[in-house]
DNA sequence: AATCCGGGGAT
DNA sequence: ATCCCAGGATT
């Protein structure tokens, strides 16, 4: 593939396929950040109204760094990879304490902020500040892969540089931002990873892949995570309307997120077991234990399953939250707090 | 360099 | 079921 033909026939292709997107009809750097967190390793579609409810929430990176690390939290909920928003918060409030509000404009400044790596920092440089800096998502790696028939493995790390040094060679220096942008647009719309559209693709004459009939064997990417099977069995006291919940801490999944009282196994435990792991389980009356719920995670498998306590008194409401280091919050105090999507999809089923 | 970190949609 | 998404931080 002759590369000046490849960046004029994507430009092409971008400047009548390129998506309606709210982020694109800005060049403030806030929003384009703010886009760029949400969208790691996200889909446009899945991100769309958490940008919105931000942006909405927090219009200047001035209201973001103001706000409360836990609202934040609550807002991102649901949208996993909770550490990109504490780092979006930490972002914020060192833009505004060290940057006097202001984003950097280039490349290397802005890989010094929290949560901004290469991509993000490549990102936000070329589409907020014109400067010519080439991202490497997975979108580059499937496009460059096929286009030019490059086999390195995208597992790798070293592969990285490959692809970043390629791009950088590709961006035209005179419309950075377009053509980062449509590469992307490119890869998530026309060159997609199952059954791209080669039929009404514009590159298809010239793309290596097409030609040699090896879409399907690019981009390589050999390492497969192996997934952990965990069991949780989660219980609720109850008294009086409130609940007992804690805040994750620690480094681990959902750090900084709120759940009930945790009993984590790696095989399947009897409920008879779980509630025998209570102390003096008496103090307690069983309402419900719920069916087991599956939630899967990149390498994890969770099988969930919810018992449902009543504190037979009010002391012992009290005691359960010192032996356990648990707190006690109403429904509508629950509500605000964050919390995985399994918790979530629990309360909403059996109290909300 | 390898591992960890979510949730959801497409196939 | 499997793949992968506008990746980054930590070990």
């Amino acid at each position: 593939m002759d590369r000046e033909i490849f960046v004029n026939q994507l430009i092409r292709w971008y400047s009548h396929q390129k998506r309606d997107l709210p982020w694109r009809r800005t060049n403030n750097p806030y929003k384009i950040w703010l886009s760029e967190i949400i969208l790691q390793q996200t889909r446009v579609n899945q991100g769309m109204p958490y940008y919105l409810n931000f942006v909405d929430k927090y219009p200047t990176v001035n209201d973001l760094a103001a706000a409360q690390e836990q609202e934040v939290l609550r807002l991102w909920q649901g949208l996993g990879y909770y550490s990109r928003a504490r780092n979006l918060h930490s972002c914020a409030k060192m833009v505004v304490g060290e940057y006097d509000g202001q984003f950097p404009n280039k490349f290397e400044e802005l890989l010094k902020l929290k949560g901004i790596g290469r991509y993000t920092a490549a990102a936000i440089a070329s589409m907020a500040f014109n400067q010519v800096n080439a991202v490497v998502d997975g979108n580059v790696y499937r496009v460059l892969s096929r286009v030019f028939g490059l086999y390195d493995d995208i597992a790798e790390t070293k592969s990285a540089k490959v692809f970043e040094k390629l791009a950088n060679e590709l961006i035209p220096k005179d419309q950075p931002g377009e053509f980062n942008q449509a590469i992307m647009d490119f890869g998530a719309i026309q060159c997609t990873p199952k059954s791209p559209a080669c039929a009404i693709c514009p590159l298809s004459d010239s793309c290596y892949a097409f030609n040699k009939g090896e879409t399907e064997q690019l981009p390589v990417k050999t390492k497969k995570v192996k997934v952990k099977k965990l069991f949780f069995n989660y219980i609720i006291f109850e008294y009086n309307g409130e609940l007992l919940l804690h805040e994750r801490i620690g480094n681990g999944i959902w750090k900084g997120l709120y759940q009930f009282h945790l009993e984590e196994t790696l095989k399947r435990s009897s409920e008879e077991s779980v509630l025998n792991s209570l102390n003096s389980p008496d103090r307690f009356t069983l309402i419900d234990v719920s069916e087991e719920v599956k939630h899967v995670l990149t390498h994890r498998q969770i099988f969930a399953r919810f018992f449902r306590l009543r504190v037979n008194e009010l002391n012992t409401f009290a005691n359960i939250q010192k032996e356990l280091n648990l707190k006690a919050y109403s429904l509508e105090q629950i509500h605000e707090l964050p919390k995985p999507i399994l918790i979530e999809n629990y309360l909403k089923k059996a109290f909300y």
